[in-house]
DNA sequence: ATACTTGCAAATCGTTTGCAATACC
DNA sequence: GGTATTGCAAACGATTTGCAAGTAT
């Protein structure tokens, strides 16, 4: 439980105004749960229900602007939906397609044996591994 | 250099109808270069400049039938934009953001050293490795 | 005081869908 | 002929943007 003025220092850390709507925001997810996968709408469902609205597209615009500061990490998994993640170290996830659950997974347990040749002029700015899970017991489509 | 009948036998096999808009997608999709990725509108463009007009509707239906078919396989690197691959080989990808390049990197050469438990019930579909590039000289933003 | 932020609604983007017209077997 | 497919436009959901009003420093 990370406390009200480390959100504030975050915050300040990161170069951003600390505002009532992005405090509230880095509240609702720096505190509490560690490791938090989250959509705009999501945040936005959980602004409302702790009695700080905050308009959609502000959270939205809050979220973009929380991933530049390096807050947050933006997951690419499914086609029209992007979520957020609240752990930015180096690590990788699970998809449970059925559900659109992500599950963190630690980058010392899963890591790439050996990197082919880069193109000319490039270097590596993230590996993202995404390991595709469906029930065991689903019948094949 | 596949031919031509090779597009409606694999229409075919895969049960579906071969009609001169799924024809001519297959033509595109899988004579000529090997490993593409394509969007929806590129295969657009592409038919009405072959001289094919399909509407871009069609496009992304009959993409999704042919993804569905086992034909095609979905990338998802970018939110909002989806990718298709005309190579359904295990394999995983480089990307090149500032360009929206996506280039496959053989299954061999990037191999995951080792699994973590999985959540129970659930089994591995598939998995995807993004390694993603950016400028060696770029301006770090 | 002044520049940065917010809210809201409208705009935009990629993608899907409904339905009448059309093409395949 | 009967069913699957297409085209088109309209519907859609997620995300962004323009601008007037509000707020942090």
């Amino acid at each position: 439980m990370r406390p009200y003025s480390d959100a504030l220092q975050r915050l300040r850390d990161a170069g951003l105004r600390p505002t009532r709507q992005r405090l509230a925001l880095a509240r609702l997810l720096f505190s509490g749960e560690e490791n938090r996968h989250v959509t705009a709408e999501d945040v936005h469902a959980e602004a409302q229900a702790a009695g700080t609205p905050v308009a959609l597209a502000t959270v939205y615009n809050t979220l973009n602007q929380f991933t530049d500061a390096g807050l947050l990490r933006e997951i690419v998994v499914e086609p029209g939906r992007t979520y957020f993640d609240t752990n930015i170290d180096d690590h990788h996830h699970f998809f449970i397609e059925s559900e659109s659950e992500l599950i963190d997974v630690p980058a010392e347990s899963l890591s790439v044996s050996e990197m082919p040749e880069l193109p000319d002029g490039t270097e590596i700015r993230r590996v993202d591994i995404v390991v595709r899970l469906k029930d065991r017991d689903a019948a094949a489509s």
